[in-house]
DNA sequence: TCAAGAACCTAATACGTATTAACGTAACTT
DNA sequence: AAGTTACGTTAATACGTATTAGGTTCTTGA
C-alpha cells in the first residue's frame, strides 16, 4: 500500500540555498539588505524610500519568490504573527476532545480573523526527555503570546513567563493577581440554578461537586451555597464531593433523606455526571418525576456513554466556550500590543431551560 | 464585567533583563558562551567537557533561572520541533469542524506522541492584507515540515515549497507526481460497496456524486464503476453528479426507472447526502424497506440537520481519519529527517454494515 | 558658488544559540 | 628533553531580519 514516487526536479536557485533571503533580494535589485527589510516592511519611522526603488525591490522579491523567516523575525524583535494555545489535561487530549472542543473552534475563529496563526502546544509533549513542566512551557515562547486552557495549570513556569514579561492569557478563572484570564461566571449562574429550583418549590436539595479544587469547582460552590442561602434552600449538608464511594448508596440515602433535587457539575472528565446519571438509571427513577436534576455546565457534545432515562436536555446553564476562546484570543492581541494592562473578563452563562426540572416530589 | 489586576512583582534579574542568556550563565559560571551551550545542549560531536565545568555551568543555569530561547535555537539550528498544519477549506473552518475534527486529532495524538509541537495555519488567514494563496502558504515555513489538508488545494505555491525542498505531506489523495501524500483507499472500498449491492440481488443502482473534481471523488466513482461492472451491475446511467436541482425530481425519476438502490459519498459539505436523504424523507420512503442507501465515507459526527427517517448507522464504509492524521506525521517525519524519499500511503477503508442495506424493492 | 538642508540609502549591530576549527595546556611516550 | 597525543575550552561565525546612526548625493536658497 506505498508507492515511492520520483523526486521532483529541482531547479536552480540563484542563492544555492533553498530559500532566497533578503540579501539575495538585495543583490538582485543592486541595494542593500536593510533597504529590502524597510522596502518589505512597510516604511518605518521617517525613512523614506525613493519609489524606483522600492519597485524594483518588490520586482525582485516576487521573482525570487521570497518568503519571509518568520524565525528570524521573531528573534530580530518583532512579532511574528503566531499565538499560543497550551493545554493542560490530565489525561491523553483525546478523552477531553469533545468538552473542549469548542473552546478551541472559538480561539481558532478569531485568531484566523485577526491574521494570527496557532501554535498548539501539548502538555504531554517531549515526553521523551527528562522534562519537567517548566521545560514543557518554555516553548511558548516561540509565539508572540499565548493562551492557557485547562483546569489545573504548573504555576511555577507560568509566574515565571509573567515575571518576564511575556504575554499570555488563560482560559478559564485563576485565582492568581496580576495575570489576566477571560472565564465564566459560575458563580451567577450556579446561583441562578439554585434560586430556579427555590422557585418550583424545591427546600432540601443536594449539590454534588467533584472532589478537587480547581476554581471552576470553587466558584460553582461558591454560587450554588450563595444562591440556596438567597433563596431559601436549606444549605446543611447541601454540598458534597465526590469521592469514588458507591453513588448507588449515596443517591438512596438522599432519598432517604427527603433530598428532591440534586445539582451536580460537568467538568472536563464529565464523571460526577455520568457516575449519578447511571446510579439514577439504576434505581429506576426518573427526571423530573422522581428527581429534579440539575447541571452547572456544557455536557460533552457527544458523550461516549449517551446519557440513558432522560427524555431532553439536562437544565442547568450552559458554558459559552466558543466566546470564551474568542475573548481571549483578543485580550491576548491587546496585551501584546501593548495596548492594555492585564485585566480579566467574566462572560455570562447561558441558563438551559432543559427537561429535567419539576416541582419536587418526595421520595419513599 | 473586567477588573484591572495589580502587576506582579519583577524580582531583580542579574542582566538587567528579563530572561537569562547564556552568556549571562557564561559570565556567572566563568566560562564561554560556546561552553555554556555545550554543557546543555548535551555532549555533540566527541566534545567532551570537565564534569567539573559541566557541574559549574549546570549550577549557575539553576541559579539564574535559564529558559532557552526557542526562536534562537530554530534559527541556529535547523529544526525547531514545530509541524505545521494548513487546512484550506473553501467555507469557514468551523462549519466543516466536525467532518474534519478526527483528522485533527490524529494529527495532534501523533505529533504529541513524537513530542512535536503543531502550527495551525488556516487558509483564511492573513486576509487584512491583500495577500494571495502564494503569501498564505509561504508562513508554513516557519515549522520544519507541514502537512495540507483539504479537497482542494493551491498547487502553484505548494509546488514552490517542493522544488525548494521544503518538507510536506498531503492529507488526502493527490494526483501530483513526487509529492507525499497519505489518503485512503477509496477504489477498493466503493467497489467492494457495489460488490455487496449485487450480492443482495440489486441490478438497477445510482450513484450521486458531488459536482466537483476533487480526487477523492474521481476515486470513489471509478470503484463504484469498476466494482458495477466486475459484479455485473448495470453501468449505463449509473453515475450522476449534484447539480443544484431539484433532488425530489431526481428521486421520483429514479423510482420510476426502476432504481433499487442508491449510493452517494459524503465530503467535507455533507451536501449530497443531506439533500438526499431529505427528498428521501419527503418522499415517505424507508430505508432499506423502500430504496436500499449505501454512503461512501464517513458522516460527520454531529450533522446540524440529524437524518431521520433512519433507524441506524448508514451502510457503505468508514474513511480511517484519525489514522491517516497518524500516518501523515509520521511520514512528515521521515521526509523531515531524510530517511525516506517522497512517497504515498493508501490507508485501508472500514466497512460500515449499518442498517440501510436490503434485497430490492421495485417502487411503483 | 557655497552652505544648508533634504532626500535616500547603507554600514553596523543586535537578537540568542549552535557549531567548528583552532588554541593552549598537561600528560604521556621514547 | 623534545615530540606527540589527548584533552578542555574558546574565538569566530552562521542563522535571517530589524533598526539606528550616519554617509552620500541632490536640491535649494542666498
Amino acid at each position: 500500500m506505498s508507492e515511492t514516487a520520483s523526486p521532483p526536479p529541482t531547479p536552480p536557485r540563484p542563492n544555492g540555498r533553498a530559500k532566497p533571503r533578503q540579501s539575495d533580494i538585495a543583490r538582485a535589485a543592486g541595494v542593500s539588505q536593510a533597504t529590502v527589510s524597510l522596502v518589505l516592511r512597510g516604511a518605518t519611522t521617517g525613512v523614506v524610500l525613493a519609489p524606483e526603488t522600492r519597485r524594483r525591490v518588490l520586482r525582485a522579491a516576487e521573482d525570487l519568490g521570497y518568503v519571509p523567516d518568520p524565525v528570524a523575525t521573531r528573534l530580530a524583535a518583532a512579532r511574528n504573527g503566531m499565538l499560543g494555545l497550551y493545554t493542560f489535561s490530565t489525561t491523553f487530549p483525546t478523552d477531553v476532545a469533545h468538552s473542549y472542543y469548542p473552546v478551541l473552534v472559538g480561539v481558532e475563529e478569531e485568531a484566523a480573523a485577526q491574521g494570527q496563526d496557532l501554535i498548539l502546544f501539548t502538555g504531554a509533549s517531549r515526553a521523551a526527555g527528562t522534562t519537567s513542566d517548566a521545560a514543557a512551557v518554555r516553548r511558548v515562547r516561540a509565539a508572540d503570546g499565548c493562551l492557557f486552557f485547562g483546569r489545573h495549570v504548573p504555576e511555577d513556569p507560568i509566574r515565571r513567563l509573567s515575571e518576564d514579561g511575556f504575554p499570555f492569557v488563560y482560559i478559564g478563572r485563576r485565582e492568581e493577581p496580576g495575570i489576566s484570564h477571560v472565564g465564566a461566571d459560575y458563580v451567577s449562574a450556579s446561583a441562578e440554578v439554585a434560586a430556579r429550583l427555590a422557585a418550583l418549590g424545591h427546600h432540601r436539595v443536594r449539590y454534588l461537586r467533584e472532589n478537587d479544587d480547581a476554581p471552576a469547582s470553587t466558584d460553582r460552590e461558591r454560587g450554588v451555597v450563595d444562591g440556596a442561602r438567597g433563596a431559601g434552600l436549606e444549605t446543611v449538608g447541601l454540598v458534597e464531593r465526590t469521592d469514588g464511594g458507591d453513588v448507588d448508596a449515596r443517591l438512596a440515602r438522599w432519598r432517604d433523606e427527603g433530598v428532591t433535587a440534586v445539582v451536580t457539575e460537568e467538568t472536563d472528565t464529565g464523571a460526577a455526571l455520568s457516575g449519578l446519571t447511571a446510579a439514577v438509571a439504576r434505581a429506576g427513577l426518573s427526571c423530573p418525576g422522581d428527581l429534579s436534576l440539575a447541571l452547572l455546565g456544557t455536557p460533552a457534545a457527544a458523550p461516549a456513554a449517551p446519557v440513558t432515562g432522560l427524555a431532553g436536555a439536562i437544565s442547568g446553564f450552559g458554558v459559552p466556550m466558543r466566546e470564551m476562546g474568542r475573548a481571549a484570543v483578543r485580550l491576548l492581541l491587546d496585551l501584546i500590543e501593548g495596548s492594555a494592562a492585564p485585566q480579566s473578563h467574566l462572560l455570562a452563562c447561558e441558563p438551559v431551560a432543559g427537561a429535567t426540572l419539576g416541582p419536587p416530589h418526595p421520595g419513599r
